[in-house]
DNA sequence: TAAGTTACATAATATTGTTAATGTAACCAC
DNA sequence: GTGGTTACATTAACAATATTATGTAACTTA
């Protein structure tokens, strides 16, 4: 058993934590796992049992962010209502997640951009749950006669590609400050209309 | 009068040519002012006669190819037929444009991305060409009841901004490769039809 | 045997001194 | 007086080195 008296996955936890106080404080690149060690009460090696390497201890860090907001979407998914009135809560939510974290925590941000770019397994899941999202209000929709009835993956990669301006990590973080919430349900409004009629 | 024999004017082009060799040839962060001049057989210290600093010169790469994606542009918004068979044609050249550079220039490319990142003024020049373009089309489309009767700016701003992913420095080298032009069409098709019906 | 240790090889990162490039000034030629 | 020169101050890039951090191995303990 351990001396830390902590389970593994509570080390995990603490580590994140402490990664995470660290990228806000110092920023992202200059996190050190000995600090991390220290602040824990470990030797930096101890680490090792809980992430494989330094990248997947960031990756952590980014992936808790992700999950909340995978967690917020799905709410929005399961709420009643009109199915695309919840496709623009549902970018709306989105969209603010990211802008609130390039205002509120750019040091993080900055870490998830990079990732991201590299196209990590844990981002791409992140895409790929999104996506799943997507469809499930496109198909809802369709069966509502919201949206006439084609494939709903190539519509759902219409709606996210035409609102990539709205999402995409760099893009959020170009037009930061600049108040898009309009432009963004203008443009959602109008592909919706788009699929909304027969070709 | 100079020694070199060469109008100002002939001086920049050679200097630009030099500048673009150089990019291809070593990469935009190993070209010296040393070296143009020394191309030009001038003193490194002549090149300020011509350009402000160094990065006017880089500007003055990146502003050339622009202006011949400006023309090309140009040419589409000119020609005769469907306002909305030219945006397609308008966005389709814009697109190739971007992705040809990244493929077969992407020294350069990197360059331009590097300049529009900061908001260069130049930068932001060709971007209200292209705006003004696209209202342009937007107008005509409008005109022939193509396009419902609402404020041209604001239609041709969802359409920039819908496409963004087809167009964006960014995103064209992130997507690269990937046969994109379906969904483009798809995209804009879909736009297009939902900015024609009454809300 | 899972969770920890210390010890150590390897890889990154700072640090330093040196060299080279940029940008400016004072001056020159057509 | 525009377009050029050389000379020089300031910055930035480079290379060599020292230091620090990362990742691994061999071993320890509950």
């Amino acid at each position: 058993m351990p001396r830390t008296g902590l389970t593994a996955s509570e080390i995990r936890t603490k580590a994140i934590d402490a990664t995470m106080a660290k990228m806000r404080e110092d920023g992202f690149d200059k996190v050190r796992l000995t600090d991390i060690a220290r602040e824990l009460g470990l030797s930096h090696a101890a680490l090792y049992a809980h992430f494989a390497d330094k990248a997947a201890l960031f990756d952590a860090v980014s992936e808790r962010w992700l999950s909340a907001i995978d967690e917020s979407l799905e709410a929005v998914c399961r709420k009643r209502g009109e199915p695309t009135d919840r496709m623009l809560s549902w970018m709306l939510v989105l969209h603010r997640a990211k802008v609130a974290k390039v205002l509120h925590d750019p040091e993080l941000y900055k870490a998830f951009d990079l990732s991201t770019a590299v196209q990590k397994p844990f981002a791409q899941r992140h895409m790929d749950a999104m996506h799943g999202q997507l469809v499930g209000l496109v198909r809802e929709a369709i069966a509502k006669r919201r949206l006439r009835d084609a494939d709903p993956e190539a519509m759902a990669h219409v709606i996210s590609d035409s609102l990539m301006a709205f999402h995409h990590p760099k893009l959020v973080a170009q037009h930061i400050g600049e108040k898009r919430e309009p432009l963004l349900r203008l443009v959602l409004e109008t592909v919706l209309r788009g699929l909304n009629l027969k070709s």
